[in-house]
RNA sequence: GGGGGGAUGUCCGAGUGGUUAAAGGAGACGGGCUGUAAACCCGUUGGCUAUGCCUACGCAGGUUCGAAUCCUGCUCCCCCCA
């Protein structure tokens, strides 16, 4: 074992969970030919989150020491539903949706990962296949086996519906391994049982068995569950850096430490707890939008939540025609709500026009008067009003 | 093939003829406070041309003055036996 290949190993694992068999990785990296990294991502939303860019970013390193990515998307296996960490069967999504999802993930990958080192299959190409390959595949795995996995066995004993098809899922992961013949795969811990699977089937065909590597689960922004758009507590990549700034203001602080060590690579954090989710805020900003983009995210927000004030660019929203306008359709137009929550809205002194709360009392106004006024909707949605033309 | 159980609002989950737009919880939203869109406290949470009206408890009918609650058929799900 050469020490650069243990070196290189130690670096890959500091702040992973584990890496199977124990060895297996840093001899693969000893052979000192370039690796293939596989990473399997399902496109049943189109959104790359902090989440994804834990393994992404992963993968990067794996490049940067000069190996290939093998990022599969998974276009065939969404329409199956990776029943990973899930309690209930995914709802099916149509061909459309998910070529969209496709699309738009990889572009944000590539905000993460070097496109030179990475090679982008959808598992269709192999996916799609006949009957009678399914069955030389089906025969890898017996259903105690797949029943030995926690989400399963928890939905048998639970008496929840499994299908057949998620019964599946893990074996079509477990044969873009061997499709891609890929030496290490990369997944969250939740992703264990399936990564495993991925060297028993590519054993069964054949090839040398996968080395794998999880990573911890992020925690979403409510700090509890795991950061996933389904559970809408994530934070996007490709969002605007104020949405990124202000999304991870609202981490719960002790959530913190987590972040730092997964997206920051565990950079120290001095300072009050305030100062810190501030840093953390500003250096994800930056990562994604550049140094300019997320100072002034950071500029919005101390205007939004520290001063009170509007913020300097407001979208326009178009008032009804009319001579008097109806306040909770304006509300409703404006920010695409209900007029009954607008009107909730208002009962609660959750509405103001340039600054001062609106009352109930005023619900009909002149079209004149509400012309170029800022509609302000709670402390963060802003609307700035115009006249029909 | 036989038998049993179930489907409630964004989600979970009470409710078995009448103050039920439907308990409770979660989530979300609003307000207060602040060190942040943290925490904590309070409130709101079907829609609307709004002191009222409309829609809603898997789907379609029926009984009744009145149904989420009873009856019939259908769809889907779960369990047990074979």
């Amino acid at each position: 074992m050469t020490r650069t290949a243990a070196r290189d190993a130690g670096f890959l694992l500091r702040n992973a969970v584990e890496s199977l068999p124990e060895g297996a990785l840093a001899a693969k990296l000893d052979t000192g030919r370039e690796l293939r990294v596989k990473l399997g991502i399902d496109p049943t939303a189109p959104d790359i989150h902090l989440g994804h860019a834990v393994v992404l970013g992963k993968l990067r390193e794996f490049q940067d020491m000069g190996n290939r990515v093998v990022l599969i998307v998974g276009d065939y296996t969404a329409r199956v539903g990776d029943p990973s960490g899930r309690s209930a069967t995914r709802p099916e999504l149509p061909p459309e949706t998910i070529d969209r999802n496709a699309e738009t993930f990889k572009a944000q990958a590539f905000s993460i990962l070097d496109p030179e080192r990475t090679e982008v299959r959808r598992n269709g190409e192999w996916l799609d296949m006949a009957m009678e390959d399914l069955f030389r595949l089906a025969r890898t795995a017996t259903v105690a086996q797949l029943l030995e996995r926690d989400d399963f066995a928890r939905r048998y004993a639970a008496r929840e519906p499994i299908s057949v098809l998620e019964l599946l899922y893990p074996l079509l992961q477990a044969y873009d391994s061997v499709a891609v013949r890929a030496d290490v795969e990369i997944g969250g811990t939740d992703q264990k049982f399936n990564l495993l699977l991925g060297r028993d089937v590519q054993e069964a065909y054949g090839l040398e068995p996968q080395a794998i590597l999880t990573m911890p689960i992020l925690p979403g922004i409510d700090g509890v569950r795991r950061m996933s758009k389904s559970l809408d507590n994530y934070v996007g990549v490709a969002e605007p850096a104020p949405e990124i700034f202000g999304k991870l203001m609202r981490v719960p602080d002790d959530a913190m430490p987590a972040y730092y060590d997964l997206l920051l690579d565990g950079e120290a954090t001095p300072g009050t707890p305030v100062e810190q989710k501030r840093r953390l805020a500003h250096r994800l900003a930056e990562r994604f939008h550049g140094a300019e983009q997320a100072g002034l995210a950071e500029e919005r927000f101390n205007r939004l939540h520290v001063e009170r004030r509007a913020p300097e660019e407001v979208d326009e929203a178009i008032l009804p025609e009319g001579a008097v306008v109806h306040l909770p359709a304006v509300i409703g137009e404006a920010f695409g709500i209900t007029r009954s929550e607008a009107r909730r809205l208002l009962a609660q002194g959750g509405v103001r026009l340039d600054g001062s709360p609106v009352t109930e009392a005023q619900l009909d106004l002149a079209a004149d008067s509400l012309d170029g006024a800022v509609l302000q909707l709670g402390k963060r949605r802003f609307r700035r009003l115009r006249r029909a033309v």
